[in-house]
RNA sequence: GCGUCGAUGGUAGAGUGGUCAAAUACGACACGCUGUAAACGUGUUGCCUUCGGGCUUCGGGGGUUCGAAUCCCUCUCGACGCACCA
């Protein structure tokens, strides 16, 4: 795995701008060109992303963000980590074709933000040169006086607010747009204001919300502020890589799952993530034959990514793993254990240790041909199999378990 | 305040007295084909089962009925519309 080439930072300033601006990068607002030129100028900027805790893991969709902003940190900007405690309170309506059924307490948001930064430390720097900071938005949001906030609401217009696509779809299938979500741009806006930042870095699925920023920091501070946005990662499927729950490609996934995850992307998902998730250059990039070497491209990338957030031994273990046990249809090494006596049914003992959730799947699997007793090589077909020794089981593709008598 | 509508399985969404464990789609799972991919095809998708069937589910509670997701009462929550606005 030869493919990243690092650059020395110190030499090549301009590529490293150009880097910066370029790839994986949506949009800049108000332009490239302007943003190039505050950079060329020699500023230090000061710029932010928010991310509201509404859940636990940081995922491979937040790492997009996490190497901007490490690029960022790199070339010596000052770069804001924001937990958004106090945003997550309003609930961001983006993307979400009805109101949400549950706002967050500031409790519940803190709460889920607990590891967020150790999470997210495997990508960025909270240490060392150039550290990055962290602030939370409820210092300054839950301090905001009423007529604070009218003075912020003052700067927009409801037709303003109201012209997303998502608002107007909502009008338009009568489902409500409840007024707290409502304004939830207004304070992601404020919190541009409140920092003082030249710059705000997000999802391009933030791009309303980054812009109001824009607006409010125009009227109050009648300052320019630069919006720039990453693309989304994605497959085929869509949503798979950034949803909110089940098959997240989590930041501290173990090596194994880490692979086994990105492997079952789309191949669609290939050349976004070389792009987005790691430093293949982007001529190496352009070069990539997806049809003739998809398979081994995903593997590549794959462990890129693991090194990134583990360490390069683990990523060499995950993919020998996986190749072991996928490809050449070896058993792992490593499986969960459970113990059983002997004379015990095997499906009582797998769902009393909730390997399964019922006897009812157990049935369905055996039925299925699914269960496999890979020490003799055989599918299991008894549904009321007694245990009588120790078994080495493969239940579908994925799950290997051991039983051993005691 | 008045009125209307709504609350169904992981999600969306049918069903409006028995043929309902509840259509359909998506998701998920399994099998086949493969590259643990995608696409495609097939099957499964409440729990228990001696495979006959049994049991528990349609916002909460109560009722009518031989029988309720379906009807009535009530509570909770929500949406929409109308009115009011010192």
């Amino acid at each position: 795995m030869k493919l990243v080439k690092q650059e020395d930072l110190r030499s090549g300033g301009a590529s490293k701008i150009e880097e910066l601006l370029t790839r994986g990068v949506d949009k800049i607002y108000p332009s490239k060109e302007a943003l190039e030129k505050e950079l060329f100028s020699g500023k230090k900027l000061k710029l932010y992303q928010g991310f509201d805790p509404t859940g636990i893991k940081l995922h491979l969709g937040h790492m997009v963000g996490f190497r901007k902003h490490r690029q960022w940190q790199d070339l010596g900007h000052e770069v804001i980590f924001l937990i958004g405690d106090g945003t997550g309170q309003a609930g961001d309506p983006t993307g979400k074709k009805q109101t949400r059924e549950k706002f967050f307490t500031q409790e519940e948001l803190r709460a889920n933000s607990k590891d967020y930064l150790s999470q997210a430390s495997k990508i960025v720097r909270f240490d060392g040169l150039n550290p990055i900071k962290i602030l939370y938005n409820s210092d300054w949001l839950n301090k905001l006086t009423l007529v604070d906030i009218l003075n912020i609401a003052q700067n927009f217009s409801v037709q303003q607010l109201i012209e997303r696509d998502m608002f107007q779809e909502r009008l338009k299938a009568g489902e409500s747009i409840n007024l707290r979500e409502f304004l939830y741009p207004l304070l992601q806006g404020y919190d541009s204001v409140a920092m003082d930042v030249d710059l705000e870095l997000g999802g391009s699925d933030q791009t309303f919300n980054m812009l109001t920023g824009r607006t409010l920091m125009k009227s109050m501070k009648n300052k320019e502020k630069f919006v720039m946005t990453t693309p989304l990662l994605s497959d085929s499927k869509g949503v798979k890589i950034g949803k909110s729950e089940g098959n997240v490609i989590g930041l501290t996934d173990a090596p194994n799952d880490l692979f086994g995850k990105i492997m079952s992307l789309g191949d669609d998902a290939i050349i976004p993530m070389f792009t987005l998730l790691t430093d293949v250059p982007i001529e190496e990039i352009n070069k990539f034959d997806l049809k003739k070497d998809a398979m081994s491209l995903k593997k590549q990338v794959a462990s890129i990514i693991i090194t990134q957030l583990h360490d390069e031994a683990s990523a060499k273990s995950a993919a020998d793993s996986f190749a072991s046990t996928f490809q050449k249809k070896e058993i792992p090494n490593k499986m969960q254990e459970v113990k059983a006596k002997a004379g015990e049914f095997l499906s009582e003992v797998l769902v009393k240790n909730k390997i399964l959730s019922s006897k009812s799947e157990w049935r369905r699997l055996v039925a299925g041909n699914a269960i496999h007793d890979l020490s003799i090589n055989k599918t299991i077909t008894d549904v009321d199999l007694k245990i009588s020794q120790d078994l080495t089981l493969k239940i579908g593709k994925k799950k290997f378990i051991k039983v051993i008598l005691n």
